[in-house]
Parts: C-alpha cells; structure tokens; sequence
DNA sequence: CCCGGTAAGTTCATTGATTGAACCGATGGA
DNA sequence: TCCATCGGTTCAATCAATGAACTTACCGGG
C-alpha cells in the first residue's frame, strides 16, 4: 500500500498498518506462517518484483517481524523466519482468512485449520472447540479443505498437507 | 499499496486484500466502525486527498462493504454506513488493534473495547471473558485507555467516549 | 578448464498510484 | 449579496510498482 506512513499516529491499528500494511506485505507473512523462507521461494509462489520483495523483507526483518538468518556459509545463504513477535501476528492473518472463506469463497473452504494436539477443526476465532483453548500458530495444522485449489507451480507443491505452520518446506 | 489485484487468487487472504488491502481503506473501515459515516469526516479525520477517498469508498460500496446513503434530499446529501457483511470485518479490525495494543504502545493502550451487555473489557480474541461469549461489533462499546491521546482534529473531539461502536458521530 | 545451474539479489526504464492544491455546483444563513 | 458547508472532480508533480536484464558467488559435471 502506500507511502507507508500515516500520520494519523494515535492509532494502534494506523501504527500496525506502517509495519504491514504495504502492498505485498501480508502474502509475504502468510507464506512464511506456511513454511516458506527463501527469497526464491517467495518470489515465485507470490510473483513478486524481486526489487519489491527485497524492500517488503528488509522492512519486516528491521521491524522486527522477520529475522534473517544464515544457512549456509559456502556459498552464503540467508533464509527469513518468523520472530516470536511475527508469530505473534497469526490472528490477525487468520480473521482475514476466516472472513474470506467465510464470504467469498463459494464452495467451501479453501483450506482448513486443525488443533495439532487433538485434530479438532478451529472455530472462526481460532479456538479449538474441544479443548476450549485459543490455539497459537505453532500448534495449528494446516489442510486442505473442499474447495482447495490446483497446485500449479513448484512451491505449491512442496507446501503438502496437512503441515504444521511453521514448518520449513523441504526441497 | 497497490495495484489492487494479487494474481495469487486461490488464497482467501489474497481476496480479502483485494477488497480491503489497499492504502486508507482499513482506516476507513475502522472509522466507519467508530461512526464517522461523511465523506468530509472522513477526509478530516484521515488527512487522505479527497480523490483517493473517492475512489476508496466507491470500492467499498461496491464491494457490499459499505452502503451509500442519502440522509438529506435538499441539498443531497449521502452518508456512508457499513453492512452487515462490512460489520462482520470487525474481527479482523480487532485483531489488528490489539496486537499494535501489546506490542507497539508503550504505557498501556490507547483505547480499551467492553462489552456493553456487562461492561466486561474484552480478551485479546474479543471475547468477554464475564459472559463467555464472542461479542459482535455492535456490542462493543470502546473507550479511553491509559494511553489515550489527545483529541487534536474537529472529527476527534466529536467522536465521545465510551462510546458504543457503529454510533453515529454527533454534529 | 569450461559450461550450466542455483540462490539472492541489484539496476533501470516504463507504467501506474498517490498527493495536494485548486476548482465546482448546490444550498443555507447572515 | 457574500460567505460557508458538503461532496465531490481535475490536474500536475511526485512517488511506488513492475518486469526484464544483469550481477556475484558458488557448485557440479564433463
């Protein structure tokens, strides 16, 4: 979105909207929570301007949101993870995805959201009904629902379900 | 933000911000919510050029989230108001507010939300934790927090607290 | 040694969006 | 008559996004 700035500063959510609100930016969260971490990898599953990526992922690591770190030292190699604060960030991407599932996708869901510890589908709030617990990001599975669509390029179908958020794609 | 449209178009999260994910609308939104309903409060109260609002609410309108109004014939005169399925975006809203509420406010929040069936402040998913149940929109009633800033705008000193959410704004 | 491929970017010209100031038309009040 | 309000539109200048091409470093094979 934006120049990114709002000088409405008062506000909690105009203050959110700073640190995610540009164009790009919440795909780029969504994917990480999904388990993807190279720049190729967010490159190609969003379809991205690299330029742009580069930006959106410098502007979330020095935020705080991202943490850039090292995997391979010959040749080097660096990889964007989630801090506990980006993590921290999951009920918000799922109320979107809760809203867009539940009045925009004809059909069914997309995909579908799991309790890890008892398998029990989340409620819109993303409690797990059976524990009566909220149930944070790293304890959430991911699946396909009825309506899931085609895995057409090559991220898509290394991101198999049913996955943990969280979890690394593997190569 | 944006050229609006993410091509990505199996994800609910890639709709949702097409309806919703370009710059200022999630600012109006929130102010429909508090009960700013004119386009020249709007205006005021975000600092967003006249055009780029125009277009922004036009968007919405025509995406079933707001609904255009007209409360005076001579002169003509139309509000904004949000719908029911506009409504139904306030957990997504929320979930933006407190997450800037716990991780970007120093000194407390800015603003707390109750639920106006007890006075009970609600968790951090929006539920009243006295009455054991989600709350929607229109039983929220917000106000002041330990970090409330100062009303410095004409629209601000109009918008009272506490205040019961979707509450026109008085003249 | 040379060639091709992968990963993670950078550069740059073109296109598109945002900004802010000015303008407009209808009405209402002093 | 003059001024103000409301709800916009218009337009030039600025700023951001796009996509293609290019770069640097390394690895593996022949």
């Amino acid at each position: 979105m934006l120049p990114k700035d709002y000088a409405d500063q008062n506000c909690s959510i105009a203050r959110v909207l700073e640190l995610i609100g540009e164009r790009w930016t919440v795909l780029i969260l969504r994917d990480a929570f999904f388990g993807v971490r190279r720049f190729a990898d967010f490159a190609e599953h969003l379809g991205v301007p690299r330029a742009v990526l580069t930006d959106r992922l410098r502007t979330l690591v020095d935020n705080g949101i991202l943490a850039r770190r090292r995997y391979s030292e010959q040749p080097p190699r660096d990889e964007y993870v989630l801090t506990d604060l980006g993590v921290s960030l999951w009920p918000v991407l799922y109320a979107m995805s809760q809203w867009g599932e539940a009045h925009l996708s004809a059909g069914g869901p997309r995909r579908v959201f799991r309790h890890a510890a008892c398998g029990t589908g989340l409620d819109a709030h993303g409690f797990c009904p059976r524990c009566r617990t909220a149930v944070p990001a790293p304890d959430v599975v991911m699946d396909d629902g009825p309506a899931a669509p085609a895995r057409d390029n090559r991220v898509s179908r290394r991101l198999t379900v049913p996955r943990r958020l969280l979890t690394p794609l593997a190569d």
